[in-house]
DNA sequence: TTCGTATTTCGCGATATGACGATTCAGTGA
DNA sequence: TCACTGAATCGTCATATCGCGAAATACGAA
């Protein structure tokens, strides 16, 4: 129950849901996510934590960056459900088409300070 | 984005997946999922409303009751989907498991005053 | 209509959540 | 070692949520 509620609430956040449907693109480090929502960094970064939590994305440490993507599904049975119906879902949103368009022009070299 | 939204919400809550999931097994009242859940009448009252809105569950007024099932799932994709992904999932939760022993023996001619 | 019952709504307090800026931590390179 | 950069954590505030009891509704029976 604690892992399906986990899971439930990780995805009862719009943010959230932008930020998987981001990575269903492209694996993203914590600069570019915060630059495409619009929000603090730290906001972002709690946003990642519980999506982390959740099961549903997974992070990787690479030199100073933190690099994010869709997590494989192992950790829950949940979260492996859902990710995959997210796949389909929600592309024909207005802030989600309007993410997919920005994505390919937020790239993290323009954005941290090299 | 703000339907798929109130369904993960309204989920990500214990007692409302406990409702789903006795509405699996049967239509409902209002006191008997108050009985069965241990919650004052009100609470009981607010969580069905918030699983009708998300369009998971459908409520239906029969003389003085008002009786409450699961939804068809016609209002959104995203509740139907996870309607049906409840079935199989946590059945073998403990708080879902005893509900689902003690769910016969909640009836209502027994909780409401005749 | 008037009463009694099942349900909903209202109002409140305690707790949880989401946002931010400031600080701290971690890894690179001078 | 030190300075610098990306990311995580901390402290705080505004808002949302969850629980309850009390009051308001809706309906059926007398």
């Amino acid at each position: 129950m604690k892992t399906f509620v986990k899971v439930m609430k990780a995805l009862s956040d719009p943010s959230r849901v932008r930020i998987v449907k981001m990575l269903q693109k492209r694996v993203m480090c914590v600069c570019e996510i915060t630059a495409a929502l619009g929000v603090a960094q730290s906001t972002a970064s709690k946003h990642l934590k519980i999506l982390e939590d959740a099961g549903l994305i997974a992070s990787r440490k690479e030199g100073l960056w933190v690099n994010y993507a869709l997590a494989d599904g192992g950790a829950s049975p949940y979260a492996a459900s859902l990710i995959g119906n997210l796949k389909h879902w929600l592309d024909d949103d207005p802030s989600i088409a309007e993410l997919a368009i920005k994505l390919p022009h937020i790239r993290r070299e323009e954005i941290c300070c090299r």
